[in-house]
Order: C-alpha cells, then sequence, then structure tokens
DNA sequence: ACAAAAGTGTTCAGTTTACACCCATGT
DNA sequence: ACATGGGTGTAAACTGAACACTTTTGT
C-alpha cells in the first residue's frame, strides 16, 4: 500500500492515511516586565484544567499561516502581528482524539492591544517562566517557540513588536532581559540600540512617573526593512 | 463544523477534515567541493522530467522523524546521519494528487557512504548552485533547508558529517566555502578550528596527491557532545 | 533634602581581519 | 629545478564587557 512515492507516482491519495492537520499559536506578550503567553484552559477531559494553546484544525481551504492568522484573530482580535513558523509535531499519541499533526507559530503581540474576545474566564495570559504543567505536549511545543524567540531577538530586533508603539529605553532593555532571561548592562544596552539607528526620538516623555521621566522612543520598521532587503538581495 | 477548537472541546476527528501527510528530505552531500542534494525525477505528468526532492506519505504508525529516517535508509541505505526538521510546507495546491501537507527535513551524509539503492539512473545528485527548477514546491523547500544549513554550520560544527571521517583542513575549509558561499582566509579559518579543539591529528597524510601532502584529522563528536551539554544544562 | 530611576564615556580584553613567506612532495 | 598546494605568526581594527557619577523629577 505505501510503495508508492508521494513525488513521483502518486496521483491519487484517497486510498492513503490522512490525519487532521491543526495549528497552534503560542502567542507571546510582554506586561510587567513579564514575558508571557496566551492560554486556554482545556476541557478535554483527559486534560482537565490545564492549559493549552490556541489552536485549531486547519481548514480545506486554508493555507497553514492562513489557519494561524485566523486563530489569532478569532482569540484576540488582532490582524498584523508578527509571526513564524516554528516546527511540525507529530508524535503518534499526542492528541487523545486521534492523530493530529500540528505546526506551530508563535507571534508577538502589543498585549495592551488584545481584548481577549470571549470575556470568558477560560483564556488567560500566563508568565512563560512560571508555567509547569500544560495539555498535550505543549509544554514542548511552547518550549521550542521560545527558544526561537530567544535565537530571532539577538538577531533581529522583533522585540519591539511586544511593546506600545512608544516605550523608553528601559522598557526595551526589560523586554530583553525578560526574554533573554538575563541581567544586561543599561550602557552598553543603550549603546548598542543607538547604534543599530532604528529607534526614533519622539521628543515625549514618560507621564505619572514619581522620578525622572524616561524619554520615549518609536522603531524604525521602514528603515529596517530596507536595509535589511539590501542585504538579502543581494 | 469547525467551531470546536481543537485543544478544547474536539474529542473526536472523524468528522473533521483531514490531509495526506508526508516528509520530504533535502539529503545534502559534499562532493568535488561542492553541496550537492539527492534528487528524484518525478514522474508525475504535471512534472514530467523534473527533479524532486525524496519524499514519502507519513504511515498511521509512524511519527515524523521516524518516517524521514525511513525514507532516507530506503534511498541511501543509511541509518545514523545527522537530521533536522525544518519546517511545514501546507500550500493549497502545492501537490496535483490532493491537499498534501509536507514536514521538510534535511540530512547531511557522507556521499562516499552512499549507494543509491536503486541502480536506476533516477535519482542523482545536483550541485545545489546549479539547480533551477523542481517539481512541485521543491525549490523553495530545498532554499529554505539550504538557508537553515547555513545558519546552522556556523552556529555548530556540523559540517563533519558532511566528509570522511578522516579529512584535511583544506577539505574542511572548501566545505564552508561551498556552503556559505564565500572565500575564507586559510590562515584564520586553521587556527579558528584548532581553537575550536574538536579536530584530533591522526598522524596520517593524504596520499597520492601531487604536491606535499596534508595532514588528516578526524572529529571529536563526543568531546562537542560534552562541552555542549554542558552548556544547555545551566 | 531625599528617593528613585534616567542618562552618559572610557578603559581593557578578546575576537576578527588582513596579510606573505617558507616547506614538503611529485614530476 | 619547478610546480603545487601545505603550513605558519603578527599587527591593526573592531567588538563586547566592566564600571560610577551626575541629572531630573516627585514627594
Amino acid at each position: 500500500m505505501y510503495t508508492k512515492n508521494i513525488n513521483t507516482h502518486l496521483t491519487e491519495i484517497k486510498d492513503y492515511f490522512k490525519a487532521a492537520i491543526s495549528i497552534d499559536c503560542v502567542i507571546f506578550g510582554f506586561d510587567e516586565d513579564e514575558l508571557k503567553v496566551l492560554l486556554i484552559e482545556s476541557d478535554l477531559k483527559e486534560f482537565k484544567g490545564k492549559w493549552s494553546l490556541l489552536g485549531d484544525i486547519v481548514h480545506p481551504d486554508e493555507d497553514l499561516e492562513t489557519a494561524a492568522y485566523r486563530v489569532l484573530r478569532e482569540r484576540t482580535g488582532l490582524e498584523d502581528v508578527y509571526m513564524e513558523q516554528v516546527q511540525a509535531f507529530g508524535g503518534l499519541n499526542r492528541h487523545p482524539a486521534g492523530r493530529v499533526i500540528t505546526i506551530a507559530y508563535y507571534s508577538l503581540v502589543n498585549i495592551q492591544h488584545v481584548e481577549l474576545k470571549t470575556h470568558s474566564n477560560e483564556l488567560h495570559w500566563h508568565a512563560v517562566k512560571d508555567i509547569k504543567h500544560m495539555a498535550f505536549d505543549h509544554k514542548d511545543i511552547l518550549a521550542t517557540c521560545y527558544q526561537r524567540l530567544q535565537h530571532k531577538v539577538i538577531e533581529q530586533p522583533v522585540g519591539f513588536n511586544l511593546l506600545p508603539k512608544k516605550f523608553s529605553l528601559r522598557e526595551l532593555q526589560n523586554l530583553y532581559e525578560a526574554i533573554l532571561d538575563v541581567k544586561l548592562d543599561r550602557r552598553n544596552f543603550r549603546k548598542k540600540f543607538f547604534a543599530m539607528d532604528y529607534l526614533i526620538d519622539l521628543n515625549e516623555e514618560e507621564q505619572e512617573v514619581r522620578h525622572r521621566p524616561a524619554k520615549l522612543y518609536g522603531f524604525n520598521q521602514d528603515k529596517y526593512n530596507q536595509q535589511h532587503k539590501k542585504s538579502l538581495g543581494f
């Protein structure tokens, strides 16, 4: 039955094994100086009370990324956010309902922009570092996505997606410290980001702080995109 | 029909959309100072004469990695080789036979160890840089896997998997130059690898060269694994 | 005046780059 | 002896890490 090769002889798939395909979104946010992830309480009897990622079956007329954006939209109302596919998870018994292969995505959202759609109690932001157990293999998926994010954030300035449009350098540093789980030197951190030259000085200051207010900056996404496009092109 | 969430309410998948799942292997080898990839000629009418990756449907009782190793074994006879999952490709019309979602893996093999199983003409090694067109979306898949390899090889010494057990530093350098598509300085290259301290001096020399013979080295995989385990543990 | 966090430069160490000559072998 | 690639060291430039005091605001 499986002697034919998917890339050569196979012209009909109807007689072949098929599995349900889902996507799972690891939706990261940043709040209270902590990296958070949006989870939903599972009510499958096997995982009663455990938290799970937000995911869904991929529809027949959807590609994977479309499905991931759909889930994100349905759960957070957000459309244009940073998202990256991480990898597939296809363990034999990862879903009690049968063979379900899932493709994991992570996305970076401004947590202030998220209005949890259903005002139910089932959706919650959790500090990544405090999560102990999860439903399915979601702890693995989260760990893999978190590692990927850590890796990404030191190579490219994607962290801005987790911050408000206007932010102080202290907030930016707190973000990096939270994601990478390290302490960074304030002067070196500032030096580095000013040198990268993607920060826009907004000539504004923090309000309502009971100490010297910090200056606010924005991220020059266009400038970053252009400079990065150049280096890809060649 | 799709109102239920895969991670919460769903207890039966039988009524849901399912797709065929395949894996595709990008099998890299190194020969004649070029990075090669093992391809098969597709005889699907849509891709007549085009080359495709080696892939197959994932079986019901196999996880993804098992399927990938099976394909590798069936096509090359090799068992213990370096392999890494890259990502899933799930475009709507990527396979003419229907919805097929594929998970891409790349592996690094010693090209000398590969005895092409079927001594047919359908399987061939191709220089990666010369490949123009491929069947399906395999050009995309190859490009993505190649980029991943380029990235990986500057972070971790996985390149050794493409070389024979005994190799000269020139061969090693040629490998890196081929993968990264750059010219490297010979002295700096040597300095760097000796400093990493994973090379074993075999006290042997090249034979049958018509110039000064190069010394041969081996890669100390155990030492690398141990030192790398440490840094993960903390 | 005090508390609390913002802002700012310099030095040192380690790493990366650039670069040219002699050596061992086969013909 | 010559052609071919093997093998080697040093100086300059750059990058990353360590480190302490002054400034601004609110109370």
